[in-house]
DNA sequence: CAGCATCCTCTACGATACTG
DNA sequence: CAGTATCGTAGAGGATGCTG
């Protein structure tokens, strides 16, 4: 089965939308060491609406990612930890945040150049438009 | 230097930002081959608009991922290549691209089932509910 | 050819408050 | 503790049409 990720209809493009989530890939992280309570996700995840948390856990559980385990006691206790689908998930993940950790700073310049650079262009087109 | 991913003040999110978005991956991998003009791009990630493939390019332009190369003829020819930084990116993506070619379909019976089950707690939930 | 302008929708994300 | 409910916003993404 051939497998395209520039098909729209190829469904690797859903693997791109959950790591695209701004939180997902963070909580997946949080997970590696092990389960893993609400509270402590959304103290480890700063920062993060406990709406927002449920909502990003629901889904990492709907795609296999993750599971959620409820214990039957007061006050209540929920575990939250990854599968073995959802730490293979892990070292792909881990290369994309050692990428980011080396190479983000001359993201950031670059940003910076270019801001720059369109800044003077749009400065120089307006030259003496204010008098 | 401490880079923290869960710090929300640290740059590294702004690398899975870009991940995230839905077609500046996309983008990259199909320059991987080498400088592509405007319309190779619209023709080969299948379906961008204009538009936001417009600011895709200026977004990964923006970042020094990649060069905008404008040739002085008519009609209009506009090339666009990796920058080394760019190119860099390729092998984490790869990896990712991977990972998603291999355990999508997993992911997808995961969700099915989740979606399955969740109706059918729905269902007893109401039942009765209409007679 | 390589885009820009305009209008529109949808949902991710956030702030705040409340509950079993 | 582990959420749910409600309201609100910004921006991503799309459809369509026009231009140097």
């Amino acid at each position: 089965m051939e497998t395209n990720i520039l098909d729209p209809n190829c469904p690797s493009r859903l693997v791109f939308q959950r790591i695209g989530d701004k939180w997902a890939t963070l909580v997946i992280q949080v997970l590696e060491d092990g389960p893993q309570r609400f509270s402590d996700l959304r103290g480890k995840v700063a920062v993060i609406t406990p709406k927002v948390l449920t909502h990003t856990l629901r889904s990492l559980e709907r795609d296999g990612l993750l599971t959620r385990t409820v214990f039957a006691q007061v006050p209540p206790r929920v575990d939250y930890e990854l599968t073995p689908l959802g730490r293979t998930l892990l070292e792909p993940l881990k290369a994309l945040r050692h990428w980011a950790e080396a190479n983000v700073s001359e993201m950031v310049l670059a940003r910076d150049a270019f801001d720059e650079a369109q800044d003077a262009a749009l400065l120089a087109s307006s030259k003496g438009s204010f008098e």
